[in-house]
DNA sequence: TCTTGTCTTGCGGGATCCCGCATATTTTGC
DNA sequence: GCAAAATATGCGGGATCCCGCAAGACAAGA
């Protein structure tokens, strides 16, 4: 058995090393990457069944080349160690796990236990394990309570990307109304109407550029959600004439 | 003499006090602290003259933590230790450095011997230690040719915050024109012009959000900046009436 | 002093955005 | 299969945004 530890940080790679090392004996050999690039072609070129894998790397994101490697291979067992769960970072993720594959979500501050735990759970058992607070950060996004739809995330990307309604529709096959019913609904959910001084009349936010002001305070977005947005408009952009 | 070291990341935390204690024979004690909130208190309590602070920390932010630490000693020499140079950390840091304090910018991915030197220079020469990316980094930004005027700067992070154009005007006690103004010419800097697909006639972005959206991959924005930038609306909005 | 350049302000107009109201169309639940 | 609920669309209008044009304010320099 090999694992192959994608990480940018050589303290935590080393630590990740020891970690793998210490629960998993049956594991003969660690391979390390220090960017999702050369993480990649490792994963390609030795054909990895089990990987570690760090979310935010300055060369290429996690997302990316977890991305790339479940294509490739959508078996390939991926475990994301990151320091944050923003709603941004999970969203990302799960939306790209593929059907039936076994994955793991833990944090860096959780305990070298947890994390020799998830390893097992995962490498050797094929069974997900995601941290609680991820979970919970989960089941808020996708509950109906205070989560988001998918539909509403979606246009908040595509507000935060900078595109006009007029786009926006065309891009969805929508008409310009529908666009705008869409928006009304996400500053509702995002409670974008309050007053900034509750004093006098004169005191509403640019509703459109708060929203996205908002989403980013509540880590509904963050850098690297937006960097792939813009990746994905500009193939949009490419395939449509 | 005595150390102050502020890092949430054990790991970190720990790689740093072997490097104070290896480059500073003279150091008789160092002191830790997980978060900004508890550097703070900690600095207070120590009268801490020599501090090794993170800039990113969930709990409360290293340029916060400095910000109240150099209001109160601003002789107290700081050395920020970092993983990334984005504009938006070097502008933030370099806003707040008292008049002829010491302090250093180093990125997390230099060597040891970068950081040992770097502690040596700024505690014992009382010499400001820039590293070569983020030098860089200050001159693009200063620098009048690709750079950004404060004045620039300051609009751009009041349209993130999702302010109209309004707003803008009283907070800065200009008029509306002015302010649209500024917008053509941060438009323009920021390159915000160019047509999406430049097929057909119908390509133009929303400038206001796509400004925000460009700045932020640009990294002229990012979390931590509008954190503090929202944090600063609420006084102004306390504070007005 | 006069010029030149930068910054500010006012006016006006076209484009876009935000949204209430009314009407289809689709989905959901029973 | 049908009613209820959500979603999509069209129309119209008020507010805001974007910006060209032009006139004043102010500082730097020949």
């Amino acid at each position: 058995m090999e694992v192959l530890i994608v990480e940018d940080d050589p303290l935590h790679r080393s630590y990740l090393h020891d970690a793998v090392r210490a629960a998993l004996p049956e594991c003969d050999a660690v391979i390390e990457a220090d960017n999702g690039r050369s993480g990649e072609s490792l994963a390609r070129q030795h054909r990895s069944e089990h990987i570690v894998m760090d979310l935010q790397m300055a060369e290429r994101n996690g997302i990316e080349a977890a991305r790339t490697i479940w294509k490739e291979r959508p078996n390939t067992r991926i475990l994301f160690w990151s320091n944050y769960a923003d709603e941004a970072y999970v969203r990302g993720v799960s939306r790209i796990v593929p059907e039936g594959a076994a994955y793991g979500y833990v944090l860096k501050s959780a305990s070298d236990n947890k994390l020799k735990l998830a390893l097992r759970s995962i490498f050797m058992e094929a069974q997900c394990v995601i941290d609680r607070e991820v979970r919970g950060m989960q089941q808020k996004s996708l509950g109906t309570v205070n989560g988001f739809t998918d539909v509403e995330y979606e246009i908040l990307i595509d507000i935060a990307l900078g595109l006009t309604d007029r786009t926006i529709a065309r891009r969805h096959n929508l008409s310009l109304r529908s666009v705008q019913n869409r928006l009304q609904q996400l500053y509702e959910k995002l409670n974008i109407y309050q007053r900034m001084g509750d004093d006098s009349e004169e005191g509403r936010y640019n509703l459109r550029s708060r929203a996205v002001a908002v989403a980013v305070l509540r880590k509904l977005i963050n850098y690297s959600a937006l960097e792939r947005a813009e990746i994905e408009l500009n193939e949009w952009l490419g395939a449509k004439p």
